[in-house]
DNA sequence: TGGAGTGCTTGACCTAGGTCAAGGATCGAT
DNA sequence: ATCGATCCTTGACCTAGGTCAAGCACTCCA
């Protein structure tokens, strides 16, 4: 990641709502998140799109495009800046940096193994273990890119949350209140407190009964 | 796919219920199903594994290894043979085959491009709807495979259908019912004869409303 | 400083599909 | 052919969480 950073292309600011890439889109490269946050969505044809990812600063993004066009669309959560690691460029890189391919592979393997859990969440998990899981995921990636892991902004609306998670945002809303009641976390709006982070890594897989 | 088969190593046959691996074992490279197929599971740590894919005659799997350890296990569905493409020789092989680390770029993505399409079924659609879906998937395979897809064998039982889309499996039988009394698909035992894919295929999306 | 729009919360109600239970069908081994 | 084990089906019942509706609280702009 570190070499990445002083090789590639810094892109504009993208402001809260725009897109990064869409559906469709030929794949220009890959996205490092400098600043700010992305939402990754795919379409559901009909009726409201299906959030896929999120994406916090010092990520890497964008693998769904290397089947040439991209199969999602990448959306800024807030004011956010990008680097562009070109397509064209990566073969180039990959010689002078002997193991990028191979972190590459890596990430994109880490990529489907996250889908992967995913869909456990989703179909073996009651809603409040998947808002404990996501909440630990996000604590623990801001930890890891050296932030607050106890103490940070939930820069996706609640109804993002719900739409990830495959719930309604109002059970996201009422688990939030139960959290709080509970002395789990703190929710004040869009900031959070995570003020018992085991009890809610416990929550994951535990029985779900307080 | 034609190239690798000739260049990669075959192995011994795997028997039904068999691991061609397991998770935490060190990756030693991608596997094509030369025949039978494979379902790849990621535990529950405290219940029931997870299904997280079907493999069938002619496809690449493994990728979830390739971040060193693999994150799921790989069973046989049935006596099967498969051929590995040693990681160790992925880079020799793409320096003879220019185009083989971009067309295992395309797999990988193609890889999460199917993992995020669940995750969509399984938040926003209805059982009706995932199965649907999952007959369409198989039969479309099955077909570019140059197998029959109108008619073929479920390798997998009503229990694994049901985990993978995040059923019980009571529901799947129920619903096999209902396609069978529409005339949409007759199934019976591990035989399914798919009568009406358009209508299937309308199903996917479709209101769910016959 | 106010008001419109959006996002969040809370309550009341309802349904898709899960769970439990009990047979019936298949299959593989002897 | 027979037995057990596993898989599949069907019915009766129940609950987690969705939906609908209404009110509140930000935030952004004038």
């Amino acid at each position: 990641m570190r070499q990445f950073e002083v090789m590639v292309d810094q892109r504009p600011a993208i402001a809260r709502g725009n897109f990064l890439y869409q559906t469709e889109d030929v794949c220009a490269g890959l996205y490092a998140v400098k600043s700010g946050s992305f939402k990754t969505t795919i379409s559901a044809s009909d009726g409201e799109d299906q959030i896929t990812g999120f994406y916090l600063p010092g990520e890497l993004f964008g693998f769904d495009g290397l089947d040439d066009n991209h199969s999602c669309s990448a959306v800024a959560l807030e004011q956010s800046y990008v680097c562009e690691l070109p397509l064209s460029s990566i073969d180039q890189l990959a010689i002078k940096i002997p193991n990028l391919r191979r972190e590459l592979d890596r990430l994109m393997a880490r990529e489907i193994t996250t889908d992967q859990s995913m869909l456990l969440q989703l179909s073996r998990r009651t809603a409040e273990q998947r808002l404990a899981a996501f909440l630990v995921s996000l604590s623990t990636r801001f930890r890891q890119r050296g932030f607050s892991g106890t103490e940070f902004r939930l820069s996706m609306s609640r109804h993002d949350i719900a739409n990830y998670l495959g719930l309604a945002a109002e059970t996201v809303s009422r688990l939030f209140k139960r959290l709080k009641e509970h002395h789990l976390a703190f929710v004040n709006g869009r900031t959070i407190i995570i003020q018992d982070f085991e009890a809610l890594h416990r929550q994951i897989h535990g029985s779900g009964g307080q």
